[in-house]
RNA sequence: GCGGGCGUCGCCAAGUGGUUAAGGCAGUGGCUUGUGGCGCCACCAUUCGGGGGUUCGAGUCCCCUCGCUCGCCCCA
């Protein structure tokens, strides 16, 4: 029989890797208490529709990459592909757009059906920021500031933040327009991808990764030439605030978001560390988007960061030393314990460690019955402090054995009535930090 | 969807056509049914991702297939 095997590109994050995950999760959580934006849960799986609207039909995430199939029910649903069209969609649902401006985030699994590279899954996760009723150029910056300095608390380094300005639908038109004939008129020495995307996403040409074509390109029009007066205006204003908070940025007039929702600020957080697939962060203004799902005329602007990628940033972070390790969940106390006294006097003691209120401590409690030895051999190799040995003796006496597991063996044991082990500090028990 | 690289035990890993597939780590049992970082002993791949083929003989060569991986496309 063929052993079952997950399917390509779902993959199993195993005790060794979960403590990162925590640590972005605990991390994100704190950022956003501090900056009182709320979690917004949705569904995995929506209509088709929700995103072949939301992100446009053009695009390959649309086009090529959704898990879509047909209920029982003969609906079309998509496994979500990213996060920002459910949360426009339940806010509208909900009425809260409604209600005045949403500071909201979210987290969870997003699915693309693409071949898996490094960082880049099938089932991939995101924690992304959305604010909802905020047109003002602050709240780009406000927004920008939460990635850039949750990153920087995470200890992240080789950052760089790039930004532009895709400027209003009426600039990007108009732009549009005259780079089609820009291209067309230099069809002949653009690569193949490039002259295909002439019809379908033209502004995408700019970020092709063809060197030919980048020399090319230097001497198309300029986005930022197409810009208007106002666009112009705001983009400075989102350029000086983030120049006010220190936050360091480069311009890049190439920098294109694949999605069809994006307009005036757009922006990526990218790593020199991470092979191809280097943008940690990513997002912009998506002002249309609301209005276009059904909404209230609603500017907004968010972003998205890629777990996976984040999680090899830190995991480098670490080797180098620019953060301090995350270690898996190890007990405070490893019980030993054998024979029928002592075993049902350690399954009492272990849930009582764990349940006194204000002094719980963490016990991970044998429960294979070896021999003693094997069972110390386990407790030293758990990463507890301590041993608490249990056999019918100690039991029948109503005492525990405390064994320090740093020591020399045999030196520093301590027998102790129940009781008295209960009366010690917890801190005297526990595993520092 | 298209390229490149790789696939020997849970992990690392020898082996490059010749008879029984090294070794290390982890695991299990024992030496020691009540005592600890050791040590020693035993067990742990009828089989080299799978299927065909070449050969007297294949983990080793060829073909197909599956999987992993890196890159293109695209994106977080």
């Amino acid at each position: 029989m063929k052993p079952l095997q997950s399917l390509r590109g779902m993959v199993d994050l195993l005790p060794g890797q979960t403590p990162f995950w925590q640590r972005i999760e605990a991390t994100a959580r704190e950022h956003f208490r501090r900056a009182a934006v709320e979690e917004i849960r949705t569904p995995l799986l929506e209509v088709t529709e929700l995103f072949a609207r939301g992100i446009g039909e053009a695009t390959d995430v649309v086009g090529k990459e959704m898990y879509s199939f047909e209920d029982r029910g003969a609906r079309s649903c998509t496994l979500r592909p990213e996060g920002t069209a459910s949360v426009v969609r339940a806010a509208i649902q909900h009425g809260l757009v409604a209600q005045g401006p949403q500071r909201l985030w979210y987290g969870g699994p997003m699915f693309r059906y693409e071949r898996p590279q490094a960082g880049r899954q099938r089932q991939f996760h995101q924690i992304g920021l959305e604010f909802l009723g905020h047109g003002d150029p602050r709240s780009d910056v406000e927004a920008i500031a939460i990635a850039w300095d949750l990153l920087m608390d995470l200890g992240v380094g080789g950052l760089s933040l790039e930004l532009n300005s895709l400027g209003s639908p009426e600039d990007r038109q108009r732009y549009r327009a005259e780079l089609v004939a820009w291209l067309e008129a230099h069809r002949e020495r653009l690569d193949p991808d490039s002259q295909q995307r002439i019809a379908t996403n033209p502004l995408r040409v700019l970020d092709s990764k063809n060197p030919d074509t980048q020399a090319l390109l230097a001497g198309a029009p300029a986005l930022a030439d197409a810009l208007s007066g106002e666009s112009h205006e705001r983009f400075l204003r989102v350029r000086q605030g983030l120049e006010a908070l220190a936050i360091p940025f480069e311009l890049n007039p190439r920098l294109v978001r694949g999605l069809d929702y994006y307009g005036h600020t757009a922006f990526e957080i990218t790593s020199s560390q991470l092979g191809a697939q280097a943008t940690v962060c990513g997002g912009g203004r998506y002002d249309g988007l609301v209005e276009q799902l059904g909404g209230p005329p609603t500017p907004a602007i968010g972003w998205a960061l890629g777990m996976e990628r984040l999680v090899l940033l830190l995991s480098q972070a670490m080797e180098a030393g620019t953060q301090a390790p995350v270690t898996a969940a190890q007990p405070d106390v490893y019980v030993v314990n054998r024979g029928a006294l002592g075993e049902a006097c350690a399954l009492e003691l272990a849930r009582c460690c764990r349940q006194r209120p204000g002094a719980s401590l963490a016990v991970q409690l044998d429960l294979s019955g070896a021999g003693f030895d094997k069972q110390l051999k386990r407790a030293r190799r758990s990463g507890a402090r301590w041993a608490l040995l249990l056999g019918d003796e100690e039991a029948g006496a109503g005492q525990v054995r405390l064994m320090p597991l740093a020591s020399e063996a045999g030196s520093g044991d301590r027998v102790l009535s129940r009781e008295a082990f209960l009366a010690l500090p917890p801190e005297e028990l526990r595993r520092q930090g």
